[in-house]
This record gives structure tokens, C-alpha cells and sequence, in this order.
RNA sequence: GCCCCCUUCGUCUAGCGGCCUAGGACAUCGCCCUUUCAAGGCGGCGGCGCGGGUCCGAAUCCCGCAGGGGGCGCCA
């Protein structure tokens, strides 16, 4: 018996990976990987309205582009599998029977109307818990076999003991439950379908799971778990809970906060490397005052000692400042490399050019790479830098405004224009040198020129440098958009 | 209604009895750099939920209260 650490990260396919179970899962396997133990995925697709096909293959999918590689589970297969808790069911019955025979289960045969009668009753009587009262808890096995025998539809429940419950969670430190208060649970369903708490239980015992890291929405499913791993004789692995994620308004985080889907963030041009670092530090801090941290460093940085307790709120605002740093530290030729599927998506780059001019694009984004910080952003920060002609990319009023602002005219433009086409080799020096002149000589600034220039090409009033897209642009597309800027604004 | 958990700047957090006149980051504001915009540099604003204890000494320990969150399913 190995002391390796085992953990496991079971999401239910009804939906797709959530910011809040990416999180779980990464603390799940940066914890494995610390201690050189085994990151396990399981499937918990029991509730079968609602599971799909859809959602398994969208959460491998954000798995695999997070980088949460896991060691045993599906497709990858292992040694305690299968990884899929509808392939288990024989097992969920083995044990089941064991249960029952042992007298820690019973057959429950009311039905659902009783059942939510009387939870209805207890409610208007206020009554202290609102647990099943355990009216089927005496019917003997034989009598409950008969029973069944002769058509009659009937559930599972575990028989939870009178006595107080411990556990030292890894992360909160001892708590303790009144099994008193809690109701027998069902544990199969009349159709013979496990219901979660207790399918958990015999996976997790069953796959030699150690530690037990999920949302702190399961403490209270904790002393019922325990009660079961002692009732099968299993040994009861670690738990720890970690805090939930929170929307801007303080209440668990879901749809109506925006985007809460892993796929979400991939779509809206968040890279990997950024999410991680920032769900990493969402409910867990490093020694010392480091922010950014490579998936490596986060693996030899972690520790369960240092997850925090209490509840954190997601701020967007922090994701994407994170995510434009790793843009801007990136080097050119890379944020070429990843800004060009979005770039083809909003027309502004053929499929077939790309390889002739990645070259060329690592030099646009030298320049523009600091004034996004999302990969979609970037086709509105360098569609200046595209087409030959000049074309309004977004025609708008505060180009007006700012011509008028200016008193900008025509001939400062030609002004500029020859100024350029007097120098004797185009430059930035030219550029500026043109400006410059203009400025001491008509009074008018790169400000003044530039800003009307800019937000026509891009809509923008903060985007790339005009002085370096000039540099990019050579000396012909420089004049002729001056002059195409200049006969649509200013004729 | 009952049970459980949580509580440091607007937000993420450091802090585990004296190093705290509470540190860092995002956001925000100002300045610098730049004859543009970003980025960057520097600085400002801003916090221990409240009330009792314990102690020479409390953000740190104990007890109440309040607020927030979660659970009480034949959902997971």
C-alpha cells in the first residue's frame, strides 16, 4: 500500500466546464502534481435527463486547453476504471445489497407525492429539519422483498445514525454534524439508478481516492458520506472544501454574471496561461508578493496550507489586465501566431497569406501588442495597418468633433504630404519631421492630426501608434491615405 | 424554520499575539515618459463588520450579535 496521493476531479456533464470547476480541478491537480500523485477525471453522468454527449466532449475539450491533462479516466483508461459512473452500475448494486443485508439500508416505498406531502406539512409546521421522517425504516427486508416481488416500485435509503459526525477539513479545520438532523437519504433510486451521494462514495473508495478536494457546496454532503464509508467498511479519505466563486454582486456566480464558461473565455480571446494564473490565485496566494506564474511554478508553488477560506468574487476587469500582460510579454512572432485565426475570422487576412506575411504581422504586433487585451480585440487594434487604400474602418461623430475641435484642414494635410515627399529617404524621422515642421509653421501637432486620423481608421481613440503604423505602412500607403483621410473629412 | 460555512481597501489577497502608522495586485485619481494613443515608471485615495472579553499588548485568541453564502432532493 502506496502512500501516493490519489485525487480526482468528477464533474457531471449537464453543462459546459465551469469557471468554478475549472478551479476545483486545477487545484485538484496542482495539488497531484506537487506531491507526484495522480489527477483522476471521472464522469458522475447519473442523472441521466440531464447529462450529454455534448457536455462530456465540451469539458474534455476546455480540460485539454487549460492544460489539465489527468492521468487516469477516460480515453486515457487506468486501472480503477471505468471512468464513467453509467458503466459502474453493477458495483453501485454489489455494494447496495451489502447495505441492505448489512441492516444499514432499507427499502423505501413511498412515493414521491408522500414524500413531497410531507416535506410541504413540515414546512407550514415549521418544523425544526425538514428530513424524511424514516416511516419505511422498520419494514423488515424479507417483507420489502415480498413487496417487491409483487410489482411494487421501491428506493433505497441509507439509514444514518444517531451520532454526532466529525471530519478535519483540510481547509477549515474540524467540523462537526448532528446525524440527528440529517434524513435517511435515498441512495438508489425505484429505477435502480445511484443517486450521488452514495455513487461518490463506493468511486472514490473504490478508486483509492485520498484526498477529496470539491466546492465547499458539499460540506453538508460530507458527515453523509463519512456515515457510509464507515457503514461499508472503507477508509475514509481527506476532505477539503474550497470556497465557491462569486459574481460581481456577491451571489454564487452563474449565467446571469456573463461569461462563466471555460469555452467562453477561449472564444473571447482569453489565452490558457492567463486563466490558470488567475484561477490560481482566485482562492489560493503564493508566499511573497509574485503574481504571474507559469503552470510549472504553480505546480512547485502550491500548497493546500495556503487556500483561502473564504468566498472570492470573479473580477473580469483583473482576468483580461492579466491576460494582456502574457499578450505583451509574449514575443511578436507568437502574438502573430495567435492573433491570426481571429484576424482571418474578421476578414482582414486571407487563410493562404498567412504563411508569406507572419513575418510581417510580428512587426504590426511589435507595435500594437500593448493596446489590447484580448485576442478579439485585436482586429479592431491593427485593421489600420490593412488594405491599401484608405478606408474608414468606422465612420463616427467624434471624428467630426475632433476636426472641428481642431480647425483641421486641407492644406495640412498637403502640407505634411510634401513635407514627406521632400525628404530624401522615407522614415520615421520623415514622419516626424513633417509634423514637427507643420507644428512651427501652421500650428498643428501629431495630436491634432493624428487623433481624427486614428479614430476614422479604427474607431478607436486609443489603438497602435500612428507614427509606427506609418513606419509599417512605406511611404505610398502613408500618403495615400492622408489624402483619402483628407478628401473624405475635409474637401 | 433548522443545520453548516464565511467576514482585512470597491475587487483578489498578505497577515497565523508585539516586525502593522496593516503589505502587494486590479480598478480609480495624479504626475513623468511621449509633439499621438497605449504600454511603462512614480505617487495619491482607499480596509481589519459590530459589541464584549483574555492579555503588558489583538487584524490575529474566546464569546455574543449582525451581514453574506451554502445545504436540508428518488439533482450533482
Amino acid at each position: 500500500m502506496s502512500s501516493e496521493v490519489r485525487v480526482r476531479f468528477a464533474p457531471s456533464p449537464t453543462g459546459y466546464l465551469h469557471v468554478g470547476g475549472a478551479r476545483t480541478a486545477l487545484f485538484n491537480y496542482l495539488y497531484a502534481k506537487n506531491t507526484g500523485g495522480k489527477f483522476i477525471l471521472r464522469i458522475e453522468d447519473t442523472d441521466r435527463a440531464r447529462s450529454t454527449e455534448e457536455s462530456i466532449s465540451a469539458i474534455f475539450r476546455s480540460m485539454k486547453w487549460l492544460g489539465l491533462d489527468w492521468d487516469e479516466g477516460p480515453e486515457v483508461g487506468g486501472a480503477y476504471g471505468p471512468y464513467f459512473q453509467t458503466q459502474r452500475l453493477g458495483t453501485y448494486d454489489e455494494y447496495a445489497k451489502k447495505l441492505l443485508e448489512s441492516g444499514h439500508a432499507y427499502y423505501c416505498f413511498c412515493s414521491q407525492e408522500e414524500i413531497d406531502r410531507e416535506r410541504k406539512e413540515m414546512e407550514d409546521a415549521r418544523a425544526s429539519s425538514q428530513k424524511y421522517s424514516g416511516k419505511c425504516r422498520n419494514i423488515s427486508l424479507s417483507e420489502a422483498r415480498e413487496r417487491i416481488a409483487k410489482g411494487e416500485k421501491a428506493a433505497i435509503r441509507f439509514k444514518v445514525p444517531a451520532k454526532e459526525i466529525k471530519f478535519d477539513d483540510i481547509v477549515r479545520g474540524e467540523l462537526s454534524f448532528d446525524g440527528n438532523l440529517i434524513g435517511d437519504m435515498v441512495i438508489v433510486r425505484s429505477d435502480g439508478i445511484p443517486t450521488y451521494n452514495y455513487a461518490v462514495v463506493i468511486d472514490d473508495a473504490l478508486m483509492n481516492i485520498t484526498h477529496v478536494l470539491r466546492g465547499d457546496d458539499h460540506i453538508s454532503n460530507t458527515p453523509k458520506q463519512i456515515v457510509m464509508y464507515e457503514a461499508l467498511g472503507f477508509k475514509t479519505p481527506r476532505f477539503g472544501h474550497i470556497s465557491m466563486i462569486l459574481g460581481p454582486d456577491g451571489t454564487r456566480l452563474s449565467k446571469r454574471h456573463g461569461a462563466t464558461s471555460v469555452e467562453e473565455y477561449d472564444k473571447g480571446g482569453i489565452l490558457p496561461e492567463a486563466l490558470v494564473n488567475y484561477l490560481a490565485l482566485l482562492g489560493w496566494s503564493p508566499e511573497g508578493d509574485r503574481e504571474f506564474f507559469t503552470k510549472d511554478e504553480l505546480i512547485s508553488e502550491f500548497s493546500l496550507s495556503r487556500v483561502a477560506k473564504s468566498p472570492a468574487v470573479f473580477d473580469s476587469t483583473k482576468l483580461k489586465w492579466m491576460n494582456g500582460s502574457y499578450i505583451r510579454k509574449a514575443d511578436d512572432l507568437a502574438v502573430a501566431k495567435m492573433c491570426a485565426p481571429y484576424l482571418i475570422e474578421a476578414g482582414l487576412l486571407k487563410k493562404e497569406e498567412l504563411e508569406s506575411k507572419l513575418e510581417w504581422l510580428a512587426k504590426v504586433m511589435k507595435t500594437a501588442k500593448t493596446s489590447f487585451d484580448t485576442l478579439v480585440d485585436a482586429p479592431a487594434h491593427v485593421n489600420l495597418f490593412f488594405g491599401e487604400e484608405y478606408e474608414v474602418k468606422k465612420d463616427d461623430a467624434e471624428v467630426a468633433k475632433y476636426i472641428l475641435d481642431k480647425q483641421l484642414t486641407n492644406k495640412v494635410i498637403d502640407f505634411i504630404i510634401s513635407e514627406i515627399e521632400t525628404f530624401p529617404e522615407y522614415n520615421l524621422a520623415a514622419v516626424k519631421g513633417a509634423i514637427k515642421k507643420a507644428q512651427k509653421t501652421l500650428g498643428f501637432s501629431g495630436h491634432d492630426v493624428f487623433m481624427p486620423l486614428r479614430v476614422s481608421l479604427t474607431g478607436h481613440s486609443s489603438g497602435p501608434g500612428v507614427y509606427e503604423m506609418f513606419d509599417i505602412l512605406g511611404k505610398e500607403r502613408t500618403i495615400a491615405r492622408l489624402r483619402g483621410f483628407a478628401s473624405k473629412y475635409l474637401s
